[in-house]
DNA sequence: TCCTTAGTTCAAAGGTTATTGAACAATTGG
DNA sequence: CCAATTGTTCAATAACCTTTGAACTAAGGA
């Protein structure tokens, strides 16, 4: 339950901005917004990339302060840290939603079971 | 005046992102966009980096559709792709440079002359 | 024509990023 | 306890990014 993440006024925008660049981050970001609310474990995202990838590009989304992830048993729980985005950044994380649902990224999830929220 | 530019549909979002998530970058489109409609030549970014990195940055935000260059004489002038950005994301560029000026982001400009919009 | 101004191209160095497989740790169920 | 599930860490690799200085091109002015 205590992995790092960087406080609300630590996130950078440049990071951030970097940290969305690439397409299976954005994928699961997408992804996370679609769901929002729900906590969603990693395996989840198995779909885009191997697991050890995932466990690699998850990171870089926690310690940007774009995710929140908690351990719960061996399971990591994953939401949009949506709250402190939009306060550092109003309106961002909606147009990049926005925008990357247009747009054809890699689908991803549906086989797996939803965990409370 | 013939430098390769995508065309408004091949603006990647992914890629965007990526290009605008350096913080250099992000201080060219920061400036461009608070003179927005007065095309800006290169050196008012040399405050930034050397004349080399320059180039190599302000290529990577046309070859990303973040910016026009337009050749003129031995001027390029450098405009931000405002509608083709507007359509493809819409409120994307707006909610960047709200963020990026709020943000403490490298100064530019001052002791330069505008060109004629 | 010669020089200056404006910017590009090149090659190289150094750093960071993404991806992989193998090994590891921790929790949970039988 | 044993085994399966979930996910991390490590070392390695290949690719890409950023930055630099030197050399270059192209236009404009004296």
């Amino acid at each position: 339950m205590t992995l790092p993440h960087p406080t609300a006024d630590q996130i950078s925008l440049p990071n951030v901005l970097a940290v969305l660049g690439d397409p299976t981050r954005l994928a699961i970001v997408r992804y996370l917004a679609s769901k929002e609310g729900v906590p969603l474990n990693c395996s989840r995202f198995l779909d885009l990339c191997s697991k050890t990838n995932l466990s690699y590009h998850l990171a870089k989304l926690r310690e940007a302060g774009v995710t929140r992830t908690e351990a719960v048993g061996t399971s990591r729980l994953i939401t949009l840290r949506r709250d402190d985005l939009d306060r550092r950044f109003p309106g961002l994380l909606d147009s990049v939603i926005a925008a990357a649902g247009d747009a054809s990224l890699p689908a991803v999830g549906g086989h797996e079971i939803e965990l409370r929220a």
